[in-house]
DNA sequence: AAAGCTATTATTAGCGT
DNA sequence: AACGCTAATAATAGCTT
């Protein structure tokens, strides 16, 4: 009785938009519920509030909030005059610090996309070229006469070459003469993106709070 | 020498506030960071918009918010009962503009990176088969005693085949085969390597809005 | 306080149902 | 679409620096 492996389990994933609609409805459901889950421990564990509002791809409004959305933004809205009033040169230079902060990594990922790219060209080239020098690997039967007896001249020649190398090896290695190529390898460094913070007060636990409409 | 166990790693954790301050804020600070990320990813992954609003016991505000916080509470309030701001989100909009405009170019960056990254792991793989399928490519004198020796019978069984081949063709030929009379171009047809590299196109990104005051 | 380091626990991707 | 399962990845508690 054969028993087929259940599951391959769980699959790294790069975080890039899932094409597939279901797919992504599926761990959009999911992942919601994780991130209320961590907002309501984070609550619980430091005694703090936290207010979050998700619009689903549907356009529906997910929310959580401890104690309260409203409430919670309010004081968040309060502690940010509108626009108009005196700090909003502070909100200003802020954003403008966001604003250099995401030229720097900008210019960081596109130096290290150059990097990968290059990369990527150096090993198609070294592909295409294995396979150009690989030709005569196909089936002997599909080459042509032309090429056949260009291949069998080659292969004389490389005979004799590789009989000489023979030798040459089997007098050298009599003094003792090893040496070995090293293939270097390439270091990537990905540099982690980079979670802004700052901070405030509060207490209580979780609570979810879910709107449809 | 007896080395004591560096760390017992992780340990299990109730779900209850904790008590000590310092302690406190180092779990705060790791899992709002952890919070941020996992919304950041929900972004990405889901295309969607995601604003999160945090006090932190010292009664900071932190904020996250892809594209904006403020844009998203708009939305959210302006499905609820509290319209109060209108006109705001207009200018809001277009002074935050660029900030989108850069998030979006890095969201699409980082998606590239992670292709070409992809990609680049596939060809160095080939490369490694290639390698070890094509050792004797190497250049011939990087090449070992037994490897030299293995090639040599290699290339002289592989010219008794060339020339049985060519023989071959050539009896074949006065006999007027028409299959054989031209010689033209050899055609590989390598089956090219499918990068399923569809690129998703660019969603927004995340930004992360950090307040300090 | 902030950053690094594991040993662990927690989350979840890809399946079935 | 929601739930269960499980192998695997990801997050992080408790330390050290």
């Amino acid at each position: 009785m054969v028993m087929k492996k259940q599951s391959l389990g769980r699959q790294k994933i790069a975080i890039a938009k899932i094409p597939k609609k279901n797919h992504l409805q599926v761990t959009f459901s999911k992942r919601r519920a994780g991130l209320f889950k961590k907002a309501s421990e984070l609550c619980t564990l430091c005694g703090v509030e936290v207010a979050i509002i998700v619009f689903s791809p549907a356009n529906k409004a997910f929310s959580f909030g401890h104690p309260e959305v409203e409430s919670i933004m309010d004081r968040f809205l309060s502690r940010n005059p509108t626009p108009d009033s005196g700090t909003r040169q502070l909100l200003e230079a802020h954003r403008n610090a966001n604003v250099r902060e995401l030229n720097m990594q900008l210019t960081q990922l596109l130096n290290q996309l150059e990097v990968e790219r290059k990369r990527g060209e150096e090993l198609d080239k070294i592909r295409k070229v294995s396979q150009s020098q690989c030709w005569w690997e196909a089936p002997i039967e599909k080459l042509g006469l032309q090429e056949l007896e260009q291949l069998k001249s080659a292969m004389e020649e490389l005979k004799k070459n590789v009989t000489r190398q023979v030798n040459k090896i089997l007098v050298d290695s009599t003094h003792q003469s090893p040496f070995l190529g090293h293939v270097g390898a390439y270091e990537t460094k990905p540099k982690d993106l980079n979670l802004g913070s700052t901070m405030s007060p509060a207490y209580y636990a979780a609570g979810f709070g879910q709107r449809l409409f």
